[in-house]
DNA sequence: GATGAATGAGCCTTCATTCAT
DNA sequence: TATGAATGAAGGCTCATTCAT
């Protein structure tokens, strides 16, 4: 299976997930959406469910990519975690089935995947976490924070705000305004000069 | 058909519909779930898209009733607004169907019925109107408000907030802070001091 | 079970069997077109198929009655004979179940009651079998003819007939006429001047 | 779907439907007849009301085919209408279906497909419209006749005949005796010498 | 006896998956 | 490797039949 081709299928299912649901999705219409035979499929992946994981799979790489780091030193951390949150959700518009990772819809769907899903939703953390621990190296945070464990905060924080999102109604506005507050507040209790004082 | 087990169904159903999605929730688990046999569904229902909706619409009323006014007269609106708003999105956990039926999940699956869902979501608003309206009556409501349509915004507060609260985890203090200072917003927004002056 | 009751369910049954078919019949609407519950109608019958059996034993007797032989003994074999098919050809529009006895329907809907089928098909016949014993006994009949196969071949020709009839069209003038003389030769071939010479 | 494949399904399902009636035909059983799988029936056709419409135009198809016209030219039209007439309701005892579409059984089946019906009894009356387009342009037809109007005469009188036809019984012998004379004279009434002289 | 709610086998149809080509 | 015809399990729905009242 040639990869380009892979690659083609699994694009072609995240845009039938992503129009129709997993269950509504039918392989024939991801098939002819992919511009191959129904078999074809079967090369790539061993069942709907795989295909399924894939395409999400996929798609995180390809939103990660889109908001990777940029290499700049010179900026504030705070101000790259802020910019990067805002990049990632903002982007994801564009990769819907991100959202279903980031929001559990993917557990609903395959419940049996809970391992699949947990270790994609981490795979999904990893600009925050690299951010984060470019932060710990140039000793800009604060040294008694588990980084896994912050990173999986500023994920449930973009999933939350992602939620917001899909409702394009009036609230929006006051949610950005509450964003920029929310953010702050937390990227500057990750500073290092906020660091507990040792008990003694 | 008896009250009881129509009631017994579509709760069956409601659970099912929960636990599985739309699609992937089957006639026979319904109906096992029941303790009933499958033809008796369609004792109850006519279709699988009527199961759904009046399993939606039995956990709306239950919803309701569970928040159901009081008859306090003595407590500010303002005060009564935001108790109902809090009571009414913390509640709903209990209330998965609620939860799809203001967040568009409904609309998703039954995308031919969106009849049928704005109805519901109108009938999801009874408490808040009626509040609205007996703040309208106290003359303690801004006079040229559209009732119907302060109501859909507080319902559209509430199913953003909503979608936070599914994420149960450590942004849940955050977010209360800043719930806290949106409604009160609203709430004074809508006092009867603030009405705009007639043009003359 | 009420002898009155049971007559008005294998009516009703008659009426629904031939608007809508054997299969398509639904003891439903049969108990609903007889005014009682469904499951009356098993305190009448076993099954079904008896209901259909028994509905068409019922039209059979009403059409025998209608079509009844008259005493007169002065009026000729041979125009008695033709008069009565005529007759039972002519009425049997008001009993459809006959129509579907006769022409072989029954068999189709019912192919394992084949036995049944002919017990019908014999007591169908029980007018024109006991016209024919009149004419033996009276001597205006060969004698060498079977009864019973003479009545067969006149219900047959009734069948046959009853087909033509279900056609109102332009055909049925010629039929007419092509009718009487059928009869006609029929019939005086039956006379018993005409019975076979001994060979010797 | 290989056409000889979709034959035999087709084959099948006349078969089936002609031994058991549309409603009490069960899928299950056709495919079991056609050697193939349940759902290897719907590549075929879309639905059980399409499979016995197809079923029955590839019947009237082949009946046609069985009864196609011969070349001979030398031969009076009225012997070749005669012969015509005679083959095709002969020939109809091996295509049940045919029965059926002629003597209006289809239409109790599929009282909404009315419409197909009327298409399908058109198409079966191809072979004696030609016959009397050929007597036409030979000048040995009055040429005030509608021809479509007669090949339906001719048709009905097919439908009738065949319904006699099914009871292979002792009435066979006197009916075609009275075949030839109907035939007879319709042909002769078709005669171009009988042409209604013009009104002046 | 009479009722009709309840049952569950059986139907048509869909679609994930397989496999001969 | 790629195809798509073929498969058959599974699902929604109907309706003949049963049985507690």
């Amino acid at each position: 299976m040639n990869s380009d081709k892979r690659a083609q299928i699994l694009i072609a299912a995240a845009q039938v997930f992503a129009r129709q649901g997993y269950k509504k999705a039918s392989i024939d219409e991801i098939a002819e959406e992919a511009g191959v035979a129904k078999g074809t499929i079967y090369l790539a992946v061993r069942s709907k469910t795989e295909l399924y994981e894939q395409a999400v799979g996929l798609e995180v790489e390809a939103w990660l990519h889109a908001n990777r780091l940029s290499e700049r030193a010179d900026v504030p951390l705070a101000t790259l975690l802020e910019a990067q949150l805002t990049d990632e959700v903002a982007s994801v518009v564009d990769f819907p089935l991100v959202t279903w990772l980031l929001t559990g819809e993917f557990r609903r769907v395959l419940p049996e995947r809970g391992e699949s899903l947990e270790a994609l939703r981490r795979r999904a953390r990893a600009n925050l976490l690299e951010l984060l621990r470019r932060g710990a190296r140039s000793g800009r945070l604060r040294r008694d924070l588990d980084l896994e464990e912050v990173a999986v905060l500023l994920q449930d924080l973009e999933a939350a705000t992602l939620l917001f999102h899909n409702h394009g109604d009036a609230l929006e506005d006051a949610h950005f305004h509450r964003w920029d507050t929310t953010v702050s507040a937390l990227v500057e209790g990750l500073d290092a000069s906020r660091e507990a004082a040792p008990d003694y």
